[in-house]
DNA sequence: GTCCAGTTAG
DNA sequence: CTAACCGGAC
């Protein structure tokens, strides 16, 4: 265990606190108290946090995948037109992948609407209409890793799972690994789980992701650069994502062939067009008939 | 240019 | 382990 060292920023107040197996109390506890206190005070409203949404495990499930390396504050329009088009899991199923997708432009990341369909079937085949509250057995779904398993059973269920993500990285880099660089996930799980107010789970993660994402605007995100699986985006402009993205735009539109996408993607080698278009044949984007190409069926 | 309630394939 | 994935916002 590493030196834990607690400092508060809405507070002069600074505690020390060293120990060989884990946080004391009196640090876990003032700890809470901080970050409960910026939540009463400063906390985020969402759509998805009311008891309305989060009270239907379909709703966690579209608005936790919609949050993956998407910001909340652009989610939370596009969930609820999503939700008027799409109200459960049946409606997700019935539907085509053009139809999801069509609902889904804006969000990027459009293998998620993709492994939306999956999942509406899985959930409706082999698990009665009922959204599993197990972390285990929400991994089983595609696009559902480690964190978005933890969080639907977290935010559905209530459940004292411990995860991280970006923002609560943030805040027990701040508060527990002053100073130190490369930290790992690993280190700080421990910490999530001493600290996890089981009384509400679902509320004590609201409280922390809005703390971290305080944290970032105070520090302009100088905190997160610290953990080990920190890593940079890669630029946007000019690469094959956004290409991608061009590519998915216009043969929503309608079918179209080689030469027009190659046309409308003027800045891009024909032969990388060509390739870019294998490969989302091969992701289950598109396929073709003849000369054209169309958004696949589902 | 930077980042985001991450996951997946290689 | 890393690279790729999308696009809007600041």
């Amino acid at each position: 265990m590493k030196q834990a060292r607690l400092v508060p920023d809405r507070s002069d107040i600074i505690w020390k606190d060293y120990s060989s197996d884990g946080l004391t109390k009196t640090v876990i506890k003032a700890f809470r108290e901080e970050i409960w206190n910026y939540y009463h005070q400063e906390g985020r409203e969402f759509p998805f946090r009311s008891p309305r949404h989060y009270r239907v495990p379909y709703r966690v499930v579209i608005s936790e995948i919609m949050l993956q390396q998407t910001q909340a504050t652009r989610v939370q329009g596009k969930y609820l037109e999503f939700l008027k088009r799409f109200p459960d899991f049946k409606s997700i199923e019935r539907a085509t992948h053009a139809e999801i997708l069509e609902a889904w432009k804006g969000l990027g990341y459009n293998r998620r609407a993709l492994a939306l369909k999956k999942i509406a079937r899985m959930i409706l085949h082999d698990h009665g209409g009922q959204v599993p509250s197990e972390i285990d057995e929400l991994e089983e779904f595609p696009w559902i890793g480690p964190n978005t398993a933890a969080s639907i059973s977290t935010f559905a269920f209530n459940l004292p799972n411990v995860f991280i993500e970006t923002n609560i990285r943030t805040v027990y880099l701040h508060f527990f690994f002053k100073d130190e660089k490369e930290v790992m996930d690993a280190e700080i799980l421990p910490l999530v789980k001493q600290t996890l107010d089981t009384s509400n789970p679902r509320e004590w993660y609201y409280a922390l992701m809005d703390y971290g994402v305080f944290l970032k605007k105070r520090y302009k995100n100088k905190i997160a650069k610290r953990g080990k699986q920190y890593k940079r985006a890669a630029p946007f402009t000019g690469s094959s994502r956004q290409a991608r993205g061009k590519i998915l735009r216009l043969v929503l539109q309608e079918p179209r062939s080689l030469d027009e996408i190659t046309k409308h993607l003027g800045d891009e080698k024909p032969d990388n067009v060509a390739s870019i278009i294998n490969d989302m044949i091969k992701e289950g984007f598109l396929s073709r008939d003849g000369k054209m190409y169309s958004i696949k069926d589902s």
